[in-house]
RNA sequence: GGCUCGUUGGUCAAGCGGUUAAGACUUCGGCCUCUCACGCCGACAACGCGGGUUCGAUUCCCGCACGAGUCACCA
C-alpha cells in the first residue's frame, strides 16, 4: 500500500462508501437538450435580502424557460453564523413571492427530489468520500498550520508584496509523511485538509461567463482548505461537490464570486467533475449622496424581502420588475404580450446588464399600479384582504364585513379601456377608500378655497333637490350642468375661460361643491358611481352634514 | 496594493464601425376632461477622459480616471 492510500486510511478510516458509489446513486438527469438545472443556495444567516430573491427569480425563470430543474439547498456549513429559522425565513420568503421550487428543501424538517440531501450539514459523508479519494490520489492532505502561524506568514507576504496565502513553500504541511501526521494527530493536534493546488504560477485560466462574457484570470495556486477542522467543507469543496452530484448545469450567483472561479474549475477538473456553466449577477444597487453602492441589509429597509410583503406589492407586480431588471427587453415584450405567462418570456442570460442596476422604487410603484390597474374588483378584494388581514387588522375586519359594498368600491372605474392607476400597494388602499367607510372617515370636508360658505349651501340645497338616487350614468352630469348654468356657471371650462367674466365659475366648480360634501375630498374618481355605491340615503345624509358644517 | 469586471440622459437601458444615439420611469408643458388618476402629444436631458486603428468611432485597441468585487478553516 502506497503512503497517499495510508494517509487516506489515517485520516478517513471510517468512510466505506467510494466516489463510485455516488455517482451511481445520482445518475445523470433525464431531461430535454438545453433544459438548466439550476439552484438558489443560500446560507441561513439572516433574512432574505432583495439580491438572493433576485437570484432565486433568475433561477427560477431561467429553468422554466427551458424546461429544466429549480432547487433549493441549504448551505449551512458555518455553524457559528447561523440563525435561528434561517432556513424558514428563506422558504417562506421565496413562497411569498410566489418563487416554487422543484425540488429540495421544502420545509425546516423535509426535502424532496432524487438528489439529496440538499441541507450540507447532512452531506458530510459524501464530501469525505471525495475528499478521501483526492487524498489516495496525493491531490490533498491534511494541513496541521495553526490560525497564528497563517496570520504571521500572511503579514510577511504582505510586506514582501506577495500573493497572500498558503501555496507552494508555504505549505508547510504539503508532503508530510504518514507517520508524522499520525503523531500529531496522536499528539491531540487539529487539522485541516488542504488541496495540493497542481496550479503554476504564472498560468492562465479562462472562461465564458454566461452574463459577462470571456473571463481570464490567474490560474489558482492556493492550496485552499477544503474540510475545515470540524470535518466540514469550503464552500469552495461543497460547491463542486454538490453542483457535480446534484447535476448542475448552471450556477447563478452573485458576482462577488467571479474572482473564486479559478479556484471552483480547478476543483472540479482534480475531482474529474464536467465543469457547471456559470452566470455571475451584478448586485442591486443603491444610491446614496450621488454615489451608488451595494443594496445594504443594514441600512436599507427595501432590502429585506419583507418589506415588499409589509408593503403589500402584489407578488405579480414584483416579478414584473425583476424581469425587466433581468431583461430590459421585457417591458416591450409585455407591452405586445399582455395576457401571455411570464414564463413564457425568451429570458436570457446574455441581455442581463453586466453592471449593477440602481434600485428605483419609482418605477416599481408605476409597474404595480399598472398591474393592479390590470386586476378585476375581486382580484383586488382578495389580496388586499389578504394582505389586511396580516398587516392591517382594522382594515381588514371593515373589508370583511360587508364583501359586497367593498367589492362595489374596488369597482369603480375599474375595468374597461383606461382603468383607474391609483393604487401601488395594498398599504394605499386604507386611505384612498377611507370616505366610503364611518369607521375611517373623519368627515371632514375640503371645499375649494374660492368659494363662499353661502354659495355652497346654495349649490348644495338646490342639488338635494335635483338630486335622484336611481338616475343613470348618462343623466347624471347634464343634471348638474343645469343645475350649474341655472346658478350663473358656465356649462364647461370652455365656456369660463372663453369669458370669465360672464360667469361665477364653471360646473366643475359646483361639481366639486357637491364631490366636497359627499366624500370630503376635491379629488376622487367618478363622483356619480361613488354616490351609487353609497347609495342615495348615504349621499343625502352626507350632503345634509355637509351644509350643517358649513353653517 | 495585486487580480477581475464595469462606465450611454436624474434612473433602467437599446445600440454591437456610418443612426436625426431607441424605448421606459421621473420631472416639466399641453390636449382630453366636472376634479383627480388614466390616455394622448410634446419638452428637458447621455456616449467618463486622453491617445491610437480607420475614409469614418458610442461601437475595435491602449493608457488614465472613477466605481464595484475579491484576496478566510464566511458564504
Amino acid at each position: 500500500m502506497n503512503e497517499n492510500m495510508e494517509m487516506a486510511r489515517l485520516l478517513f478510516g471510517d468512510i466505506t462508501a467510494a466516489p463510485e458509489d455516488y455517482e451511481e446513486r445520482y445518475p445523470a438527469r433525464d431531461l430535454k437538450e438545453g433544459a438548466v438545472v439550476t439552484r438558489f443556495a443560500p446560507s441561513p444567516t439572516g433574512f432574505l435580502h432583495f439580491g438572493g430573491l433576485f437570484a432565486g427569480f433568475i433561477g427560477r425563470i431561467a429553468a422554466s424557460a427551458s424546461n429544466g430543474i429549480f432547487y433549493l439547498r441549504i448551505e449551512d456549513t458555518d455553524k457559528k453564523r447561523e440563525i435561528e429559522n434561517g432556513a424558514q425565513m428563506i422558504i417562506d420568503g421565496l413562497k411569498a413571492f410566489g418563487i416554487n421550487i422543484d425540488e429540495g428543501v421544502i420545509s425546516q424538517t423535509e426535502e424532496k427530489g432524487e438528489y439529496g440531501p440538499y441541507t450540507q450539514s447532512r452531506r458530510k459523508e459524501i464530501y469525505h468520500s471525495f475528499v478521501k479519494r483526492l487524498v489516495e490520489r496525493g491531490l490533498a492532505y491534511p494541513c496541521f498550520m495553526t490560525e497564528e502561524e497563517i496570520a504571521r506568514i500572511r503579514k510577511s507576504q504582505e510586506e514582501k508584496k506577495e500573493l497572500t496565502g498558503i501555496y507552494g513553500g508555504y505549505a508547510k504541511y504539503r508532503d508530510i509523511t504518514v507517520e508524522e501526521a499520525k503523531r500529531l494527530i496522536d499528539e491531540g493536534r487539529e487539522y485541516v485538509v488542504r488541496l495540493k493546488s497542481p496550479g503554476k504560477a504564472g498560468g492562465r485560466i479562462r472562461f465564458k461567463d454566461m452574463i459577462k462574457g470571456e473571463i481570464e484570470m490567474d490560474e489558482n495556486v492556493l492550496d485552499v482548505v477544503l474540510l475545515k477542522k470540524d470535518g466540514t467543507p469550503t464552500y469552495h469543496f461543497a460547491h463542486a461537490a454538490d453542483d457535480h452530484l446534484m447535476r448542475t448545469t448552471h450556477v447563478i450567483r452573485g458576482d462577488e464570486w467571479i474572482s473564486s472561479v479559478p479556484i471552483h474549475l480547478q476543483l472540479f477538473k482534480v475531482c474529474g467533475f464536467k465543469p457547471v456553466k456559470y452566470a455571475h449577477i451584478s448586485p442591486i444597487m443603491k444610491e446614496e449622496n450621488g454615489g451608488k453602492r451595494k443594496l445594504s441589509k443594514r441600512k436599507d429597509p427595501e432590502a429585506a424581502v419583507s418589506y415588499y410583503e409589509e408593503q403589500g406589492y402584489p407578488r405579480g407586480a414584483v416579478w414584473e420588475y425583476l424581469m425587466t431588471l433581468a431583461n430590459s427587453n421585457y417591458e416591450e415584450w409585455r407591452k405586445c404580450n399582455k395576457e401571455e405567462d411570464i414564463n413564457k418570456f425568451p429570458f436570457s442570460f446574455s441581455k442581463m446588464s453586466k453592471a449593477g442596476a440602481l434600485f428605483d422604487l419609482a418605477k416599481l410603484n408605476d409597474i404595480s399600479k399598472t398591474y393592479i390597474s390590470t386586476l378585476t374588483a375581486e382580484e383586488v378584494f382578495d389580496m388586499t384582504s389578504k394582505w389586511a388581514k396580516e398587516y392591517d387588522r382594522e382594515l381588514y375586519g371593515i373589508l370583511t364585513e360587508d364583501e359586497e359594498y367593498a367589492l362595489a368600491i374596488f369597482a369603480v372605474e375599474r375595468g374597461g379601456r383606461k382603468p383607474r392607476k391609483d393604487i401601488a400597494k395594498w398599504s394605499d388602499v386604507k386611505e384612498y377608500l377611507a370616505y366610503f367607510y364611518s369607521e375611517l372617515w373623519d368627515k371632514k370636508r375640503d371645499f375649494a378655497d374660492n368659494i363662499s360658505s353661502d354659495e355652497i349651501i346654495r349649490i348644495l340645497e338646490r342639488y338635494k333637490e335635483v338630486y335622484e338616487p336611481d338616475g343613470s350614468a348618462d343623466d347624471w352630469f347634464p343634471r348638474v350642468r343645469e343645475l350649474a348654468v341655472e346658478l350663473g356657471y358656465a356649462a364647461s371650462p370652455k365656456e369660463y375661460k372663453a369669458s370669465p367674466d360672464e360667469y361665477k365659475g364653471h360646473v366643475g366648480d359646483v361639481s366639486g361643491v357637491i364631490r366636497a360634501a359627499v366624500t370630503g375630498r376635491r379629488n376622487t374618481p367618478d363622483l356619480y358611481e361613488i354616490m351609487q355605491v353609497l347609495g342615495g340615503a348615504e349621499t343625502l345624509k352626507r350632503i345634509d352634514e355637509a351644509i350643517e358644517i358649513v353653517k
